[in-house]
This record gives structure tokens, C-alpha cells and sequence, in this order.
RNA sequence: GGGCGAUUAACUCAGUGGCCAGAGUGCUACCUUCACACGGUAGAAGUCACAGGUUCAAAUCCUGUAUCGCCCA
């Protein structure tokens, strides 16, 4: 006998062990073979900043998802797992901590010491991380799982670093980069939040030296940032500040032709003050035109230093004075002018690393910048200079990390060249699928846009919004912006570069002493100062007088063990710099695979080969190209588009064919979701709460296209365990604290509050993924029951009920519908469709069906067989989505009843995460039988209807008479024993001829009239016959009044046309059948 | 400032030209019937943001307005 099943899913009693059970069985775990049918994915490495939360969580089940479902299709499955070191967000975390534990800074442990309590805080957040995804079910093949800065990924990272250094593709240039004053490092476009605040303009007067008669004696400038005035080299005013004005009134007047009213009058006003501007400003404009032209200066206040007055375009004089202050070394617009104008302007820096003032800024060096300005402020105004000071609402950049203000800052950085580069590179080099291409920007550009004739013919596609994500990705990369890879860190990949600065005219001996070794991992550029590259043998050109670099790249560790001593010995020093996260994460597609060398690469004990193993092919050439990337929508510049370019570059191929983005988790403010807002929820809640699958069938359900998902969250009072409505809960002290409103006491949700107990944060959402899990668990339960140890006995399609007929057509129809929509990367609408017919059709319909056959000995073998396929292939149907329950099931099916099918045994494995993925039978999908069953299910649901409107409980069996016309009765005839069974019937009579008893209320049903005797409160049927019947009449004149519209009988299709008229035809003789009724009571 | 997107039932979302606009949750009524009350049966609930337009026909296409979100500068 089996066992007994308990009513209730407890997930905690299986989870873990089902989970043990998969690693034990090595069921995760990816070899190449002979299989030509892979399916790769590489997961978004999750940084180690910190534990995960939801949105990590929807990330890894939609992988989990896909990995499952291919890997029971049959698929060669791998997906890889691991970690990434996140350079500047880590250090930021550690060095925080050790600042608000120990009084500490970073220098005070010096490099070695800060990197050790990095590499504390990694291993400790790496393992729960890791964690985490085991406690979803992630059947990532943890014995390939790499961290970014392991000795596989090192090699990886300097091999690459090396190429592109060979081809000229890095260099070191001086750039205004962001810098973070905090950190002290530079941060990319992509690491900074832009904030609104009031501030001020403010107007400064600059003296102009000697003016002669008629001249002004002043320039007026405006800034934001009034200490940066210390770094001016320069006072700008337009080359044609007249033309400029007429180019701006023509726009707006275009402008205004197509705007509206209220655009128009806002333009009208902007075009008036321009107006009043060339009166007001033009003579004075065209006066420092002049004086630009001769060359005159101005005195820089405060420092006395004399600067030029310039004519850029950058200068407009439709703005302020007309005339703008230059900064090159602080303002990225600024530099660019300083661009235009190298030979007469000066670039200076007035800041130290720490934003404090260096020597530059003469009296105020040393000062911090918001000190200076305070000063600069206070001494312009003592000297009559501040003309006027505006309040202004204005945006600055902060940094993510930090959190402090950026500031534009010039520094030594090295780039990767984007752009195209004369003569184009050569993409996978040393590879059979080489090819050459304009540059990196493009090549990845031209692998999502179908025109990249690479080898394998592969490209790039986005789901589940070609157009859309990929117009963000190509956009993205046409700007073809240089990436910046430097940061001055101490967590990351140290640039492997050693460098020396020589004068020109010292260039040969300094180049006679690098060991003469191309072929063997030594690479050397000479660099001038602005970063242009020379050939070590191209120096005869090059101005003896002007200073170099000399860079060298070692390729490896063998590399440095054989150079690095001799050339530091030569003057050469490592460059102190680590490289951007995001440069090993580009790699991260094949560095994982062992790139360059799977067979050589140092793994860790107890992890699979990424060689050759028995003759086969090694992992990379296996598993490169891989096939999806899963992720969120705003990684697709940052990372999508850099492993792209890297993967077509090194080995002259996509990382990947295909890239999903899913939804971004909101809160129920619809504000994104995030630890630090303390609207956070941290899956791990959830699984305790609801269960793995719960969370999984839930997210899965979410996913539904490209909308964001709002989750409105609840805490869990601390003191009374029940659930608080965040969105309607006073705050406390702060706004990360809330009042309990039963108790009225104050609880914390970020857990930072020492005095104050903190909330977890969980979503009521969830309760549908547990309520889903308990009814299949009830469903197998009660098909266990029944099944009982039931053997296969091979069965002659003629023994099967129409029930039976039905059920097999409906599961062949949803098991095509399930894999149509996973393969169009649609998880919510993939999930309804297996619900529904779980739910709606199996357990609604069918079980309920059998229920009488199930009892009896004769006719139960075929109905058993029938429960115990269905019940197999939702289980597969399911797996994907909820893996930890069905397998449980699984298991309990095996027991019972091994062997399942129809005509023959259909093939299973012993654990359902190795089973194959159904099929759908399309023999057995047959619509006369659907079309059938929905009028019995119509009947029956109009009886209940019924029921439900006189309070007729179901324990009160009735008597029913349908009348009904051939065709309908035929069909009805056959099944009256399940209508009687499933609408409690005493009895039926089915037929053309029935008579209505004369005390009986009439259902009409389409064509068909079921009569139930003795039950009758004839005001109660009049109103209900009635109110069906004015709806009808409303209908009927609607349609009506289509089909008598000329314009519809001729333009609509002839289809629709039918249509109308045929539900016309329907329409009234239901009427005609209601009125019956109505007349007969 | 530029670009992309959203607005459908109390809530969260499906629905991209053609039956009376759907689902889940919540709500209402009835049912503890031998798989499941985390259940069953039935029901109520929508000016498809607003204003124009195109079309025989618009939640769906176009234009504008409002509100919100994201990305970029």
C-alpha cells in the first residue's frame, strides 16, 4: 500500500533534500559529447558586493527555466555559474565598514592588507550567494563555477589585455574623466546618479587689461562652480555672435509652425527676448569680437594671471553675458574648446586626487573645494567682482558608490579604442573563423544588425523586443566612445603594463635595453604625450626634445616571471592601476571556458576539466558560441554590447545568439526595488515563507513581456507576525522605520538600527505560487490514491471514454501551447497555458469525471491509465517552473506505477529533471470531441447556474429533461451519465420530444432547453428570463445595425460578414426559446 | 534638453484592428460533498488616462494633452 500523503505541501520537508538528491546524482552537470544540439548560458555574474535580492532572484529562475526545459528537451546543457569581484563596489563596501568599525582608512593597511579584508568579505558573500541560488533551485553546473579574479579568469584577462595592447587598441591618454573624490578613482558614465538641487549662478566680473576708449572695462562670466574660476585659462565669445542670434530665431520659428498653442507661446516669448537680446547685448559682442581678434587679454581675479579672450562657437550669445569662462581642466565642454584651441590656450588642474586644492590654485591650495569656494566667493566680493548671484536649480552628477559629488578631473587613464581604426583590426586571430573588420564599436554593431559575415553566419537577436533592445544596443555603441578600463583601485586586475618615461633623445638606448621577445609574451609601444603609439623600431621620426613613455605588456605569468625583474631593474614600474569590472566580465562568455587554453587552465580541486576529456572536443570549442544571455534591460550597454565586442574580437564569434531581457521588480510605489531603500525583499524570506517553488511559480507568472513589475510589499511586524501594509504604515524615527499599528511600537527595515527590531520584508503576491503548489500536490494526491500499484497494460484505442478522448486532445493542444511559448520567450504566458489546463480542465473536469469510474473495478484500468499520463505529463509540463515539487511527485509516481502510457509505455527516467520534455501527439487532438464537451460543460454550468440563483444546494438531487434536436441530442445522449454525475442529478432524459412538466423552470442553453421539474419561484424565473432576454434584444440590434450599415456588407471581409449574420440567426432564436419560457411559467 | 516606454476591474497584469474586453488576487452569496477551505460553485465589478483624427469597424493605428517610469546628455 502506499503511503499516506499529507494534505499540505511543507516544502521545508523537501526542498533540501530534493535538491541533495540532483548533486548527487550529477544531474547539473555539463560534458561535452557527441549531442550537436547545445544550449549554453552564461549567468550575469552577481557581484559580490552583497547577498541577492528579487531582481537576481527573477534573473536566475528565468535561466533556471530555460536551462530545465532544455535540458528535457534533450539539449547538451551548460550553465555556468560564478562570481564577480566588482572592483570600486566592493572596495567601497570594505573600506566603509572598516572605516565605521575601526577608524580606519584604506592606507592605514596598506594595499596587501585592504585586498586581504576584501577577500574576506568575497568568500563570506560569495558562499551566500551561492547559497541563495541553491535554495532557489538553480541547476547551474557548480563544478565549472569561476570568479572573476580567480587564476582561469586571470590568465584570461591578461591574455586579452595583451592582444589588444599588441593591436593597438589600448592606450594611455590624458581625459577629463569623473572622478570620485572619496574613492579617489575614476568612475564610469554609467557609475554616476544625476540629482537635482538648488543652487546658484554666479556672475563674475573679470577686469580686461589696457582697454582702450570705448572698450568695456569688464567681461562678465557665469558659473555654478565659482573655484574652478582658479583653473581659467581662457574667456570665450562667439565668431559671429549676429549670425548666431538670426540661426537661433530661424529655428524657432520653424519650430513654431508645427507646435501648439501653448508651445507657441513659449516660443513667441523666446523669440521676443532674443530679439531684445541683439539690441541689449550684439554691439557689446561684436566689441570683444574684436578685441578677440586682436588678441587681447583679460586678468583672471585672484590669481592676477593674464588669459586670452578666444572666439569659440561654444560661447552663446543668446545666454547670460555672451561670454563664458574657460576651464579646460575642470569641465568637459571646456576641454573640448581647449581641443579647438591648443596652440594659444593653456590646460591646468587646480585639484589634488582627494578634491582638495593643489598648488595651482596659489592662496588656496590645500583648501577642500567647497571650502575654496566659499573663500573665492567672500574675496570676489571684497573686490567688488560678483556682479550678481542668481538661485538655480542645477544637476549634479554624484557618484553611485560614494555618493559624493563628481567632479570632472584630468588625468593619465587608458583606453580601449571603440572607434574605427585605419586599416581595421583582425578579429579572431589564431582561430579558423578570423576575419577582419573596421573596429570593435562596429563589429559588435554589425553582429546585431544581421551584417556580420562571421564563420558560423551567427548574429545576435534580443527578445522579447527585437526593435526596442536592440535600438538601445546599436545606438549605444554608434557613439563609439572610448572606454576608459583604468581605475585606481586596489581590488581588481592590476594593468599588466610596465612602463618608463624617457626623454626623446635617449629613446634608442632606453629601447636597446628591452629584452628583444615579440614572440614570447613581450609587447613594447613608445607613447608621446598624447597618447599616440610608436613601434619600438619607428623612433627615428620623433622629436628628441619631446618626452615618451615606454610601455611594455607582459602576456602572462610566465612572462612576468622571465621580464618584470629585469625591466624594473631598467627603471620600468608596474602601472599602480586595476582594470574596469566590466573588462573581465566582457571576458566572462570564454573565459570561463578556459580561453586561450582550456587544456593548461588552472582549476580548482575537485572542478570538471575544461580540456579534452576521452577524445572528445574541449569546452570552448564545445561551448563557444553559447546561446542566451539572461538579464535586465540596463546591463545591455554596460555588458551585453562589451562581451560582444570581446567574444568577436578574440575568437571571431558571438558569445551568444540570443539575449532575453525580463522585467525590472518594483515596489507597489513602483519605485525599483533595492536593499538600500528598505523595500527590498530578499528571496531567501520568501523561500521560508512560502516555499522555493512558490517564489519561482510566481516570478515565472510576472514575466509577462518588456513591462516592468510592480510587487507592493508588506513587512512582518515583529511584535505581532502580522503583516504591515508599508505603502499605509506611519513612519518612525525615519523613513526606514515604521510603527506597528497593533502595538503602536516602532520596527526598522533595513536592520541598521541597534535599538530597534528589524522587519523582514515579504509580498502577499507570493500567497498564488503557494496556493498553486498545494492544489497540484492535492491533485497528485488524490490521482495517487486512486492509481493504487497500477500496472501498464497496453490498451486498444477503442476502450477509451469520450472523457478520456477529451482529456489527451486537450493535453496534446496546451503541451504544443507550452513550448510555443517558452520558445518565444514568453514564461507567463507558457505558465497560464499549463495552469489552465491543470486547473481549469484536469482538475475541474476531469478528475471529477472519473470520480464514479475510479470506484468501479470494471471500468477503472482504463480511466487509471488515463490519470497516470496526465498526471506524468504535468509533471513535465511543470518541472521547469516548479522543480522542487515535482520531483517530489515524481518520485511517488515511480513508485506506484512505473511503467505509463497508452498503447505502449512511454520512456522515464528516474529522476524527472533528466526527463524528456513532452510531446504533443497531434493524433489525438480531435475538435469534434472539444466541440462536444463544451456543450455538455455549457449544460452542466447552466444547471449549476441555476442552482446557485434558488439556493438549490447540490445535496438536493434534481430531475432534468433537455430537450433537443438531433444533432445537440445525439451528441448529449451518450454523455448524460456525466451531466447527471457532475450537475447531481436524480435523473435525465434527453430528447426532441420531451415534454415540459408543468411545474418547471426552462434553462436555455444555445439551441437547447433543459427542463428541472419541481423547483419553481416563477417572479424570481421571470426576472432572470428577462433580464437574459433584454440583453439579447440589445445584442440583436447592435448586430443589426452593423449588417444594415451598406459600407460594412461591402468593405468588411466576406468572413466577418458570415460571422454577424450567423450570430444574428443564433441570437434570435434563443429569444425566441427565452420568450417560450417566459410565456410557459 | 533628447530618446524609449507605460496609463485597461479595488490590486497586479494579459489583450496591437473584427463575438458582449479577459486572467489571477480581492469582494459578495452559497457549499465543510469521501484530493484540496491555500478548496468548490455561482455572482457583482471596466467612460480601456483624456481630446481629436483615420477606418465599414479602434483598448489596439495616427496626432495632441496630462500623469508616471527608464535610459542618455
Amino acid at each position: 500500500m502506499p503511503e499516506e500523503i499529507p494534505k499540505r505541501y511543507e516544502h521545508k520537508q523537501y526542498e533540501t533534500q530534493i535538491y541533495a538528491r540532483w548533486l548527487a546524482a550529477d544531474a547539473f552537470a555539463a560534458v561535452p559529447d557527441g549531442r550537436q544540439n547545445r544550449y549554453v548560458i552564461m549567468m550575469p555574474l552577481p557581484n559580490v558586493t552583497g547577498a541577492l535580492h528579487m531582481g537576481h532572484a527573477m534573473d536566475n529562475v528565468m535561466q533556471d527555466l530555460l536551462i530545465r526545459w532544455h535540458r528535457m528537451m534533450g539539449d547538451n546543457t551548460l550553465w555556468m555559474a560564478g562570481t564577480d569581484h566588482a572592483g570600486i563596489g566592493t572596495q567601497a563596501v570594505v573600506e566603509k565598514r572598516l572605516f565605521e568599525h575601526e577608524g580606519k582608512t584604506r592606507h592605514d593597511l596598506g594595499r596587501e592588507g585592504l585586498v586581504a579584508k576584501i577577500q574576506a568579505w568575497k568568500d563570506e558573500y560569495r558562499e551566500r550567494i551561492i547559497r541563495q541560488q541553491q535554495s532557489m533551485g538553480c541547476s547551474c553546473d557548480w563544478l565549472r563555477q569561476r570568479f572573476t579574479m580567480d587564476a582561469v579568469c586571470t590568465r584570461a584577462v591578461r591574455e586579452a589585455f595583451f592582444r589588444l595592447f599588441r593591436d593597438g587598441l589600448i592606450y594611455r591618454g590624458n581625459r577629463l574623466v569623473n572622478w570620485d573624490c572619496q574613492l579617489q578613482t575614476a568612475v564610469s558614465d554609467d557609475e554616476i546618479v544625476h540629482e537635482k538641487v538648488q543652487g546658484h549662478f554666479w556672475h563674475i566680473k573679470y577686469p580686461i587689461i589696457d582697454p582702450k576708449p570705448g572698450e568695456p572695462e569688464f567681461v562678465t562670466v557665469a558659473t555654478t562652480r565659482p573655484e574652478t574660476m582658479l583653473g581659467d585659462t581662457a574667456v570665450a565669445c562667439h565668431p559671429d555672435p549676429s549670425g548666431e542670434l538670426d540661426k537661433q530665431v530661424r529655428t524657432i520659428r520653424e519650430r513654431m509652425e508645427s507646435a501648439s498653442k501653448k508651445e507657441k507661446e513659449e516660443l513667441g516669448k523666446e523669440l521676443e527676448r532674443i530679439e531684445e537680446r541683439k539690441k541689449s547685448h550684439l554691439p557689446h559682442l561684436l566689441q570683444f569680437r574684436e578685441m578677440a581678434r586682436q588678441g587681447r587679454k583679460v586678468l583672471l581675479p585672484l590669481l592676477d594671471r593674464e588669459i586670452p579672450l578666444i572666439l569659440d562657437e561654444w560661447a552663446d550669445p543668446s545666454l547670460g553675458s555672451g561670454c563664458v569662462k574657460i576651464t579646460p581642466g575642470h569641465d568637459p565642454n571646456d576641454y573640448d574648446v581647449w581641443g579647438r584651441h591648443k596652440d594659444r590656450i593653456n590646460i591646468i588642474n587646480i585639484l589634488n586626487p582627494n578634491g582638495s586644492l593643489n598648488a595651482k590654485a596659489g592662496p588656496y591650495a590645500g583648501l577642500d573645494r567647497f571650502e575654496a569656494r566659499k573663500r573665492v566667493i567672500t574675496d570676489l566680493k571684497a573686490q567688488g567682482l560678483l556682479e550678481d548671484i542668481e538661485d538655480r536649480e542645477i544637476e549634479i552628477g554624484h557618484s553611485d558608490r560614494s555618493k559624493t559629488p563628481i567632479e570632472p578631473y584630468l588625468s593619465k587613464q587608458w583606453f580601449v579604442r571603440m572607434g574605427d581604426v585605419e586599416g581595421g583590426i583582425l578579429c579572431g586571430a589564431g582561430t579558423k573563423k578570423k576575419f577582419r573588420a573596421t573596429g570593435l564599436a562596429q563589429v559588435a554593431i554589425d553582429a546585431a544588425n544581421g551584417k556580420l559575415k562571421s564563420p558560423s553566419g551567427w548574429g545576435l537577436t534580443f527578445h522579447p523586443d527585437p526593435v526596442r533592445y536592440g535600438g538601445t544596443y546599436t545606438s549605444w555603441l554608434a557613439e563609439k566612445r572610448d572606454w576608459c578600463i583604468s581605475r585606481q583601485l586596489w581590488w581588481g586586475h592590476r594593468i599588466p603594463i610596465w612602463k618608463a618615461g624617457v626623454d626623446g633623445v635617449d629613446l634608442a638606448g632606453a629601447i636597446a635595453s628591452i629584452p628583444k621577445a615579440e614572440s614570447s609574451g613581450l609587447c613594447a609601444w613608445i607613447a608621446d604625450s598624447e597618447g599616440r603609439l610608436y613601434r619600438t623600431d619607428e623612433i627615428y621620426g620623433l622629436d628628441p626634445k619631446s618626452r615618451f613613455d615606454i610601455l611594455i605588456s607582459l602576456q602572462n605569468a610566465a612572462a612576468e616571471e622571465k621580464y618584470a625583474a629585469a625591466l624594473e631593474s631598467a627603471g620600468f614600474a608596474q602601472d599602480p592601476d586595476v582594470l574596469d569590472t566590466w573588462f573581465s566580465s566582457a571576458l566572462w562568455p570564454f573565459s570561463t571556458l578556459g580561453w586561450p587554453d582550456p587544456a593548461t587552465a588552472e582549476l580548482e580541486p575537485g572542478q570538471r576539466s575544461l580540456g579534452i576529456v576521452d577524445g572528445g572536443e574541449d569546452c570552448l570549442s564545445y561551448y563557444y558560441p553559447g546561446s542566451c544571455l539572461v538579464t535586465a534591460r540596463d546591463i545591455i550597454t554596460l555588458w551585453v554590447a562589451r562581451m560582444q565586442l570581446m567574444g568577436l574580437y578574440l575568437l571571431g564569434d558571438v558569445p551568444f545568439t540570443d539575449c532575453f531581457i525580463h522585467a525590472n521588480i518594483q515596489d507597489g510605489k513602483g519605485e525599483r526595488m533595492s536593499k538600500s531603500k528598505g523595500n527590498g525583499i530578499d528571496p531567501e524570506d520568501i523561500i521560508d515563507k512560502y516555499g522555493s517553488d512558490a517564489m519561482r511559480y510566481v516570478l515565472c507568472d510576472m514575466q509577462t513581456g518588456t513591462q516592468d513589475i510592480k510587487l507592493p510589499v508588506q513587512a512582518v511586524s515583529p511584535y505581532t507576525g502580522e503583516l504591515v501594509d508599508l505603502a499605509a504604515a506611519k513612519h518612525g524615527r525615519s523613513i526606514f522605520t515604521y510603527i506597528c499599528p497593533k502595538t503602536g511600537k516602532e520596527f526598522d527595515v533595513l536592520g541598521t538600527m541597534p535599538d530597534l527590531p528589524m522587519a523582514k520584508i515579504i509580498s502577499e503576491r507570493f500567497d498564488i505560487g503557494r496556493a498553486f503548489c498545494t492544489k497540484l500536490w492535492n491533485a497528485a494526491r488524490f490521482a495517487l490514491m486512486n492509481l493504487g500499484e497500477h500496472k501498464f497494460v497496453p490498451l486498444a484505442p477503442d476502450k477509451l471514454a469520450a472523457e478520456d478522448q477529451w482529456i489527451l486532445s486537450r493535453l496534446s493542444r496546451v503541451i504544443a501551447k507550452v513550448t510555443e511559448e517558452l520558445q518565444s520567450y514568453n514564461p507567463s504566458a507558457a505558465l497560464s497555458a499549463a495552469r489552465e489546463f491543470f486547473w481549469g480542465e484536469l482538475c475541474d473536469w476531469y478528475l471529477e469525471l472519473i470520480k464514479p469510474r475510479l470506484k468501479d473495478e470494471a471500468s477503472a484500468p482504463v480511466a487509471r491509465s488515463v490519470l497516470a499520463l496526465a498526471l506524468d505529463q504535468v509533471l513535465r509540463l511543470f518541472h521547469p517552473f516548479v522543480p522542487f515539487i515535482t520531483e517530489v511527485l515524481w518520485e511517488r509516481l515511480n513508485v506506484q506505477c512505473p511503467s505509463r502510457g497508452l498503447e505502449k509505455p512511454i520512456s522515464s527516467s528516474e529522476l524527472l529533471i533528466s526527463a524528456s520534455w513532452p510531446e504533443p501527439e497531434p493524433e489525438r487532438e480531435d475538435r469534434q470531441n472539444e466541440a462536444d464537451f463544451a456543450l455538455v460543460q455549457n449544460v452542466i454550468r447552466g444547471i449549476r447556474e441555476f442552482r446557485s440563483l434558488h439556493n438549490i444546494p447540490s445535496s438536493r438531487k434534481l430531475d432534468a429533461l433537455i430537450k433537443a434536436d438531433g444533432k445537440s441530442a445525439d451528441i448529449l445522449r451518450p454523455m448524460s451519465h456525466l451531466i447527471r454525475h457532475m450537475a447531481a442529478l436524480k435523473s435525465l432524459e434527453v430528447g426532441p420530444d420531451v415534454k415540459r412538466p408543468a411545474t418547471a423552470a426552462g434553462q436555455v442553453i444555445g439551441d437547447v432547453e433543459v427542463y428541472l421539474a419541481g423547483v419553481i419561484d416563477a417572479d424570481k424565473e421571470r426576472e432572470r428570463l428577462e433580464a437574459r432576454r433584454k440583453k439579447l434584444v440589445d445584442d440583436v440590434q447592435k448586430t443589426e445595425a452593423r449588417l444594415s450599415n451598406e459600407s460594412f456588407i461591402q468593405r468588411a471581409p466576406a468572413d466577418v460578414v458570415e460571422k454577424e449574420k450567423q450570430k444574428l440567426q443564433e441570437l434570435r432564436s434563443e429569444i425566441h426559446l427565452i420568450e417560450a419560457n417566459i410565456k410557459a411559467l
